[in-house]
DNA sequence: ATGAAAGCGCTAACAG
DNA sequence: CTGTTAGCGCTTTCAT
C-alpha cells in the first residue's frame, strides 16, 4: 500500500510567537480572533504568521478538543452511478450548512471491504457515518462497539440492529408501477429485476405482486427475471423475452441501470412493449420513458439530517424516514398492448 | 455554523493497558502487531481492547506522526452533474490503491468559497489537493504558500502558477465537431456555449473557429450564443435559433448540460438539425446523438496518479497531461443540411 | 520481551 | 491584556 512517502514539516505556532515575540498563548489567541489581545499585539502575529507562511494545524487542534473530527463519513456504491452520486450531493449539501465535511468511500458492493472502511472512518473519528449498505447483513455495522458515532443507514433497512434509516418506498413504487400497467390493460408484464439478495430489489418485485394479485392476474409470472445485474445483461434479457413464443406486452425494470439496458434492447423496434422503469434519469422526458420517480438528492439530505441531530445530541429510539414515489407517465408506460 | 455539538469519550490505549495489566507501550505494539510481544502477552491485550471497544485513535496517531493526514481533498462543483461525479469515481478509485482517502468538497462555483475550502483542506493536513477551479483567477490556489502539498489542477490549467495538471484536448475536439459537421456539408452552424469565463469552453470555441477558418466559413458567425448556463436556457435559446428566418442548419452544444438542453428543444421536430455535442452521456446511444467524447474518469485517475507521484517523493517541473478526444458518430451528427 | 519518559502542536485552565 | 502549566492519545527513543 502506501510507500515511502515524503513527509513535510511546516512551521508551527511555537514559531510565530517567537518571531513575533510573544507567548504561545498569545499568538493562538490573535490567530483564532478570540478577545483579550492588544491591537498592536495581533498585528505582530498576523505578521509573523504570513512571514512563515504558517497554518494552523488542524489534527492538533482536533485532538485538544477532544479528538473528535468535523468529519463525516459515507460508504456507498460507486459515484459514477448518477444514484449514489446525487445521494452524496444531497448529503454534502446538508453537511455544509453545520460545518461538516463528506469524506466518502466505495464499498465495491463487498461486506468485507465495507467492514473494512467503517473500522477506518471509525479510527478517523468522523462525527456520524452513512452508509449505504452492499448487503443483507449488517452486523460488523453494530452500533454498540462504535460508542455513540451514530449511523445512519440508506436506501435499506438496517438488519438486526437499532439505527436511523432513510428509506424509499419500494414497495408502494412497485406496486404503483404493476397498477399502472394493469390500468392499461397489460397483463402479461414481465419484471427484469437485479439481484434478490437486495432488500430494495425484493421490495419492488414484493409490491408489484400485490398489484397483481389485487386483480387476480397472474399472467406476469412466467416472465419475472431476477438476479440481471449491469445493463448489458439487461439489454439481453429483454432481447429474449421479446423473442418468446408469447412475449409480454410490458416491461417493468427495477432500477436505472436495468431500465438503460432495457432501452437499448427496444431501441428501433416498431412496435415496443411498454416500458416503465424504477427510479428516474436524466433525458427520461426527451426519451419518453415512464419511470418510478423519486428523489435520491432528498434522501441523503434526510439521511444528513438524521446525523445531525445526533451528533448535536439527539437522543431517543432509531427514527425511520420513508421518501415517497410517484409514478411520472411519459409515453412508454401508456403504450396500449399489442 | 457548529453548535453544541456533543463530544464522545471513548477508552484509550492507557485503559487497555491497564486492564490488560501491561504497559502503555506494550499494548500498542500488541494492537499494531510489532514484534518482541509474548503471544499471551498479546492475547490479554487484545481481549482487553475487546472489552472495552476499543478503537485506535488516528487523529493522535497522525498527530505523532507527523501531523499529516492520509486524506486528499477534491474542490470541484456539484457531485449532482455527472461530470464531476465519473471525474471523483476516477480519483477514488486511484488513491484508494495507495490508502489514500478522498475528501470531497463543492465550490458552488465561487472563487471565494474555493479559496475557505483550500485553506479548510490544508488546516486538516490534507496529503495533496485536486481542485477543477470555478473561475480564472488562481492566485488563492498559489502553491508557494503551501509549503510543499501538492496541487493539481483538472480540467482547467494553473493561471499564473506551476502546477501539475490534466486537461481534455479542448480545441482539439471544438475543431473535430466543427470539421464533423463541415464534412456533412453544413455551413450555418450554431454554437451553445456556456460562460465565456471559463477557459474550457473559449478553447472549444476557439477550436471550432480554427476549423471554420480552414475552410473560409463564416457563415457561422451569425449563430455563435454564448454564456448559457443550465439546460433549461439551452433549450430555449435553441428554440429561439430554429426560429429565426435562416435557420442554423446544424448545433454545436459545448457541455453535457448544453446538449440536454438542446435534445429537448429538438424534441419531436419533424426535420431537425443536426446536432453534435460536447462531453459524451449516458443513453446517448439510444438517443443516437453525436458527440465529442472523452474520459472523464481517466481524467480523475490521472490527476490522482500526478498527485500520489508528488506526495511519494517526486520532485521536478509541473507537468500536464491532455486527455484527448474523439468524436463518435451515433445519427443526430450526420443528419444532412435541409 | 517489556517499560519509562518525552513530545507531536495545539487549547484549556489558571494565574499574573 | 499576557504568560505558564498541563495534557489530548499516541509513537518514539532509550533503558532494562
Amino acid at each position: 500500500m502506501s510507500e515511502d512517502l515524503v513527509a513535510v514539516r511546516r512551521p508551527t505556532l511555537t514559531q510565530v510567537a517567537a518571531l513575533a515575540g510573544v507567548s504561545l498563548k498569545t499568538a493562538s489567541r490573535a490567530l483564532n480572533g478570540e478577545p483579550n489581545v492588544a491591537p498592536e499585539t495581533g498585528r505582530r502575529v498576523r505578521e509573523a504568521a504570513d512571514v512563515l507562511g504558517y497554518r494552523l494545524n488542524g489534527i492538533a487542534r482536533e485532538l485538544r478538543r477532544g479528538g473528535t473530527s468535523a468529519l463525516v463519513g459515507l460508504i456507498s456504491g460507486d459515484l459514477a452511478n448518477p444514484f449514489y452520486s446525487a445521494v452524496a450531493s444531497g448529503i454534502e449539501r446538508e453537511l455544509r450548512q453545520h460545518g461538516l465535511q463528506l469524506v466518502t468511500a466505495n464499498n465495491d458492493e463487498d461486506a468485507v471491504r465495507e467492514r473494512a472502511l467503517v473500522d477506518a472512518f471509525l479510527e478517523r473519528r468522523v462525527r456520524a457515518l452513512l452508509v449505504v449498505p452492499s448487503g443483507e447483513q449488517h452486523q460488523h455495522l453494530d452500533v454498540e462497539g462504535n460508542h455513540g458515532v451514530p449511523f445512519v443507514f440508506l436506501d435499506r433497512a438496517p438488519d438486526g440492529l437499532a439505527a436511523d434509516a432513510v428509506l424509499i418506498d419500494n414497495a408502494g413504487g412497485g406496486r404503483a408501477a404493476g397498477e399502472h400497467l394493469l390500468g392499461h390493460r397489460h397483463r402479461r408484464i414481465a419484471v427484469v429485476a437485479d439481484l434478490s439478495r437486495l432488500a430494495p430489489q425484493r421490495a419492488r418485485i414484493d409490491g408489484f405482486v400485490s398489484a397483481m394479485r389485487a386483480v387476480g392476474n397472474a399472467a406476469w409470472e412466467p416472465y419475472l427475471r431476477t438476479e440481471v445485474h449491469d445493463a448489458r445483461r439487461a439489454e439481453q434479457t429483454v432481447r429474449e423475452l421479446l423473442d418468446l413464443r408469447l412475449p409480454p406486452t410490458a416491461v417493468f425494470t427495477a432500477n436505472n441501470r436495468l431500465t438503460t439496458g432495457a432501452l437499448r434492447a427496444l431501441r428501433g423496434l416498431a412496435d415496443p412493449p411498454a416500458l416503465i422503469g424504477f427510479d428516474d434519469f436524466d433525458l427520461a422526458d426527451v426519451l419518453g420513458t415512464t419511470v418510478v420517480a423519486h428523489d435520491p438528492m432528498a434522501l441523503g439530505r434526510e439521511a444528513a439530517r438524521l446525523a445531525y441531530e445526533r451528533v448535536a445530541g439527539h437522543r431517543g429510539p432509531a427514527r425511520t424516514i420513508v421518501v415517497s414515489t410517484s409514478v411520472v407517465a411519459r409515453g412508454s408506460g401508456e403504450r396500449p398492448p399489442r
